[in-house]
DNA sequence: AGCGAGATTCATGTATTCAAGATTAAAATC
DNA sequence: GATTTTAATCTTGAATACATGAATCTCGCT
């Protein structure tokens, strides 16, 4: 017994993965909505795959929240729930503030201090540049190696999950300009805390910037959704639906 | 769209379910080791069933941490990795410190923390006729309902998780006496503080109490694991192994 | 005996088939 | 016309069959 693993994990080319990816874009580009229904075999055809690594992929997408079996009668997009979106940013925010407080007492802490320093630096940014789609990626990176340099990998993996399932409705945060420069001073300031050490005041900015994150969204998310709606609405009424 | 779902959810007695938790309750029980390696074929055979159900089965244990895919080359039963748990340990702390700031502040504080108070009562109860695996499950049920209290489900939802997860080495806290004893009053005191809604001095001790079971817990698994492991390695001479 | 090439076995990943029951639509009745 | 009954359809859950490639074993060779 104790045999040591031999062969590399599973390949991520697997017709499993890529439904997933599918699946999951699907969900993050409204292109379908929530309480929307389907069926495994809808999936399948469209994807050109059977429906055994459908079904895989959604048992992986139930499991992280996205959608929900109906017991013989198909698969649901998961509805929307705003309270529980608000849980996701108030478990993030504790995450997030306990991996700040054991950041400041690992060793490792300068070095990726100061690399983030050198990409959150306002001043070396042409902020009028800055495309929000990639600050959006920045920003994950940002909170993500916080978490994950304060040591504690399942803390990160669960961040990691959160992250995600937030990203449906963050991204929608960097479509106006001065959400992205005060992203840029926000993340300044809580680093220069961090470098001093001072975790409780960093700790303190960053539930702020959460906070503030979490407002910006929750004006944003409803409009959009709507936006959509009609859209996809539109496309029913024209006959080019699917 | 927005159909409301109109089914119940999966049925509790599907095969994926049973062998599911026939699975974790081997890998609870000793009888698979960590480090063990076995096929899909085996269980589905073991366990009366085909292999889709067992595969099922497979990836939730999989995405919960107790199990590794090898590709095309069998199943592992995670290696324990004690550095692991010690960090499930301490993502535990950090969940229920935030519960416990947060409990203090909802108005349903105070009947679920008296109800808790029935329970831990020291004074109420016959210490030393007390059985050990039941005050493992009260356990498990004082720290999940103090999270769940706190009012944020996906914070109970990893929590629960958590705790599930670390019952494979927690229940091994449980054999004393004196932590038995030890445990009630320190709930007691918990109680004591959360009424007093010192939610600080309430989150102090709880760490400390948590920290004590963990410390206790370390002590005892490596031991007992090999216990386990020697009564295997008799069978397997005595020919009665599967 | 030691070693290596090739065939074979066996593993998971994927596709397909079968079963049971929920849904839906039609038909029959009041 | 409204409502109940019934039959056809459709859905997931589970079992089985097939594909692909890794691990292993055999057999011949040095």
């Amino acid at each position: 017994m104790s045999t040591a693993p031999v062969s590399p994990p599973r390949p991520r080319g697997s017709v499993t993965d890529r439904v997933y990816e599918a699946l999951k874009q699907d969900i993050f580009e409204f292109r379908r909505l929530p309480g929307d229904r389907f069926t495994e075999s809808d999936v399948a055809q469209r994807l050109n795959a059977s429906r055994t690594p459908v079904r895989e992929a959604l048992y992986r997408l139930q499991r992280e929240g996205y959608v929900d079996v109906l017991f013989r009668a198909g698969w649901q997009i998961r509805p929307f729930d705003f309270e529980h979106f608000e849980e996701l940013y108030d478990l993030r925010i504790t995450l997030e503030r306990a991996a700040v407080h054991k950041l400041v007492r690992q060793e490792s802490a300068e070095k990726v201090i100061s690399q983030l320093q050198m990409i959150w630096d306002p001043d070396r940014v042409a902020l009028d540049r800055v495309v929000g789609s990639t600050v959006r990626v920045l920003d994950e990176s940002f909170h993500c190696e916080i978490v994950a340099a304060a040591g504690n990998r399942e803390m990160a993996r669960i961040h990691q999950e959160l992250t995600e399932r937030l990203r449906i409705i963050r991204r929608l945060d960097f479509s106006k300009e001065n959400r992205i420069k005060a992203t840029y001073e926000e993340h300044a300031e809580i680093l220069d805390a961090l470098a001093r050490k001072r975790s409780d005041h960093a700790a303190q900015l960053l539930t702020a910037h959460i906070r503030t994150s979490q407002a910006a969204v929750r004006d944003i998310t409803m409009e959009r959704i709507r936006e959509a709606a009609e859209v996809l609405q539109r496309r029913v009424y024209a006959g080019d639906a699917g």
